[in-house]
DNA sequence: TAGATTGTTAATCGATTAACAATC
DNA sequence: TAGATTGTTAATCGATTAACAATC
């Protein structure tokens, strides 16, 4: 009774939203009123039963026949996930990374705005990204009480992370977006993201290196079975 | 019997990977020369058992009650990931995104070295960045077959996307890091790894949003079960 | 009406977690 | 030896895919 565990989301089904609002919006632009599952599924390379079950988390319902009316289930992904009103979000570490973040103007259209950067280094403070003012990092508990802002980013070097994170909740922020390799130690309260690129470079290292294994068993294979000459393998398969 | 087909690796262990690699080579600074399954799980909040068959794709076998050989397990990986050698890698799209790639010196700890730009904007070409040359993008397909290079990464704007992939591929890259939202469409042989930013940024957003409304509801209840003050709300819970 | 599509239930698949024997 | 840890098999859990009735 008191908290009705309210069952999560499927994480995948989460993560595959963005995908079909950009392509969405991408047939709003060219015209279209309605979709259906079968298109959006042979668009995007998915299948179409998973398509209808990720969008009906949203709650929006489509017409047996028709499909869905495009503009309603827009708006039904954008509400779901909140993008249909704007969050701002505070970075800190003025790094390259954190700079490339705040130019990245495509955000506004998911719902972020970053409004503020903080760092340490003296010679970037008072420094403007795009606009955005550079500021100490011990100013932000101030400021974010003062401006009601919920979401951190972290763009720090690892070293930093923790201690940036702390200042972080320290101010109130509820949701962190960490970009950094750093496993935070935080209160449960606090949201947590980890962008994990290296985890996403690992996944291409290996595929890569098997790619290039199996384009070198077939090289072998070909040459022992009838000598064929190096000519013979198509040019998609080259590896070296 | 032709092409054996080898079961893939399953893509969660191997994301969990890197995560395990950059503990062992701190817990190595730290002078250990062993390490267990279960101290590996404590430190990172896995699961021992999902530690031990993460590890075991590795091929390396550690010994009942004594662990796993530090310096054995941090090369197993390494090796396992092809990350005990360099892979040279292009970059396309001289942005602040792909400023902020070259710059990240860690991607050396994971085998990747990023050897040169190319970008389209005439301003562009001819910089020099982090010490790698901006190169125009026609100049690809020749240099990649001189220099060998089997990697791309992709930081151009969405817009330029599949056009830039297509290069890579006349250009004979294996593999492409995609940092755009664009599903690229590319001949089966490649290689295609996507950082979905956008998706990170929606779990994240779901998960602020639900955190908020618990904050509220709890709230809620409060004031209608005893009239409690706003205060007694704990300052980690705080929301407003 | 016929047929494409939705919504939902059931079956399958794959990853995580539990149980436990082997062993140093 | 006793007990912590590995390696592996079995059970569970959750996500994907298949099947199909409802419906516009």
């Amino acid at each position: 009774m008191r908290n009705p565990v309210k069952k999560a989301f499927p994480q995948p089904s989460i993560r595959r939203l963005p995908g079909y609002l950009r392509l969405l919006r991408q047939l709003r632009t060219e015209g279209g009123d309605r979709v259906s599952c079968t298109r959006i599924a042979s668009e995007l390379d998915l299948d179409s039963t998973q398509v209808r079950k990720d969008l009906a988390l949203t709650g929006i319902a489509g017409k047996p026949r028709i499909g869905y009316n495009l503009e309603a289930l827009i708006g039904a992904i954008e509400k779901f996930l909140s993008w249909d009103r704007i969050t701002d979000a505070f970075l800190v570490g003025a790094g390259s990374l954190g700079r490339a973040l705040i130019g990245y103007e495509n955000f506004g259209n998911f719902g972020l705005r970053i409004v503020a950067a903080f760092d340490v280094a003296e010679e970037r403070i008072g420094d403007s990204i795009h606009g955005r003012p550079v500021r100490h990092l011990r100013e932000m508990p101030a400021l974010a009480k003062e401006v009601g802002v919920a979401m951190g980013i972290l763009t720090v070097p690892a070293s930093a992370a923790q201690d940036a994170a702390l200042v972080m909740v320290e101010s109130g922020l509820l949701g962190i977006w960490n970009f950094t390799p750093v496993k935070l130690d935080l209160p449960a309260s606090i949201a947590v993201e980890n962008v994990e690129l290296v985890s996403s470079l690992a996944v291409l290292s290996l595929d890569l290196a098997r790619r290039r294994e199996q384009a070198a068993a077939a090289q072998a294979g070909l040459a022992a079975v009838g000598g064929a000459s190096l000519r013979s393998v198509p040019d998609g398969e080259r590896f070296c």
